[in-house]
DNA sequence: TATAAGATTAACCTTATTTTAATCTTAGCA
DNA sequence: TGCTAAGATTAAAATAAGGTTAATCTTATA
């Protein structure tokens, strides 16, 4: 849990108030917070700093929330930072709008501080993830796309499983890098869940099945791992 | 970036070298500009040229900007264009009184022509945006008209309840993206909003009996996704 | 204020996914 | 060469997740 709190946040909003409110609670966490008053100055900082996550109110004079995300998913060349939106109620349009601006989530006033933190930390975590894993090999590719939930062996698409998925999405992270079942439960599984032995096996074998016999290699005694040459 | 283009746009005000100006400045942005030098000609300019947008300075002699937005806003039955005020500082006053009048954004002098494009460039991306969604895939076809609150699959027209409405423009919004069942509640209910875990099924249920069983994907485990072809 | 439309709930049903358990196979080694 | 531990396989059982339906509550609207 520790990881994610490297992570740079910038927070945009005219007022001052809910600026200070936030920072406060945010930095709290751990987390490295910068601020910014208008959509303009929340626009060059962004630039400066590269925030993995952007708080950014709808309502603002001059250059609305809106725009502003669509500035930074559009103009600004860098890696795409996870945007929330603060909205208050009434907008629901705004809603529907930013989303098609690029939001990634949003938190409507009043804010429960609690509520942001947890959507917070679940954001960056995702964004630790990546949105997805790209394979370029010799005879085969593979693509693991997480936000469309998606596999693409060769160009055909594949809809696995959460936990085919999970465990496949753990071994190609790291091609070559074996992982131990004691750390696929871990971290497929979680640290509290107990299950037998062979669980993880029997979903080995699924994915094999459907992926083919060559992807996931076994290496006895150790663990399984994917292999780097498809 | 180019098909904001095609809009027609009408500057009205009294003092032609703002209207030169201002054409000179939105012209070479290659729009379509008409003028107009009071609040008469205005109107009966909007009625035949349709703009998409409108420029109306305040402070006119006889009909001032405020009554022209009235006017046009309320007399002529057509589609609402969008209208930005143009004021000077001073007229603090004569902004409360204009976004009651109906104006969408405002300018104020001295203007600054990248700020005005910019602003009127977001403007109408918004315009180009808040009628809908459009999706046309191979055998089927869907349109959503926020406007119109209306939903047309396959040329037949469909008008769905608000939340089944909200619903499948979210999932709409990212053809192929996954929504899990956290991300649909804060954004169509909203985050305080609690309702119980199966409200959101009988939803995707009602929009599968009208809009078919393909169109709304289950990943189980995961959320739910419009599946990107029809 | 009555009515209808829409939203939500609750109880129950269905099914996909996950897990287990029993059995079989194989690599690596004494 | 055969023994053994680790892994593979399989089918069946368990579970979790979602689907369905009807009843009830809420909200808009005439």
């Amino acid at each position: 849990m520790e990881n994610s709190k490297g992570h740079t946040i910038l927070i945009i909003d005219d007022e001052p108030d809910i600026l200070e409110f936030l920072s406060y609670n945010i930095r709290k966490e751990g987390y490295k917070v910068f601020t910014a008053s208008n959509g303009e100055e929340g626009v060059r900082l962004t630039q400066q700093i590269m925030p993995s996550l952007i708080i950014l109110d709808v309502m603002m004079p001059k250059i609305d929330g809106i725009e502003t995300c669509q500035i930074i998913r559009r103009d600004l060349n860098l890696t795409q930072p996870i945007i929330v939106f603060l909205t208050s109620r009434a907008e629901d349009y705004a809603q529907i709008a930013g989303f098609e601006a690029g939001a990634d989530d949003y938190i409507s006033k009043p804010i429960r501080p609690r509520l942001l933190l947890s959507k917070i930390e679940s954001l960056l975590r995702r964004l630790d993830k990546s949105h997805g894993i790209t394979i370029e090999s010799q005879p085969s590719s593979l693509k693991i796309d997480r936000e469309k939930f998606l596999i693409e062996v060769d160009g055909k698409q594949l809809i696995l499983p959460k936990k085919e998925f999970e465990l496949l999405e753990l071994l190609a992270s790291r091609p070559g890098k074996v992982f131990n079942r004691e750390q696929i439960l871990s971290i497929v599984w979680g640290n509290d869940t107990i299950v037998g032995e062979r669980t993880i096996d029997v979903h080995i074998r699924k994915l094999r099945e459907k992926l083919g016999d060559l992807v996931i290699r076994t290496i006895k005694g150790v663990g399984y791992t994917f292999s780097e040459e498809l």
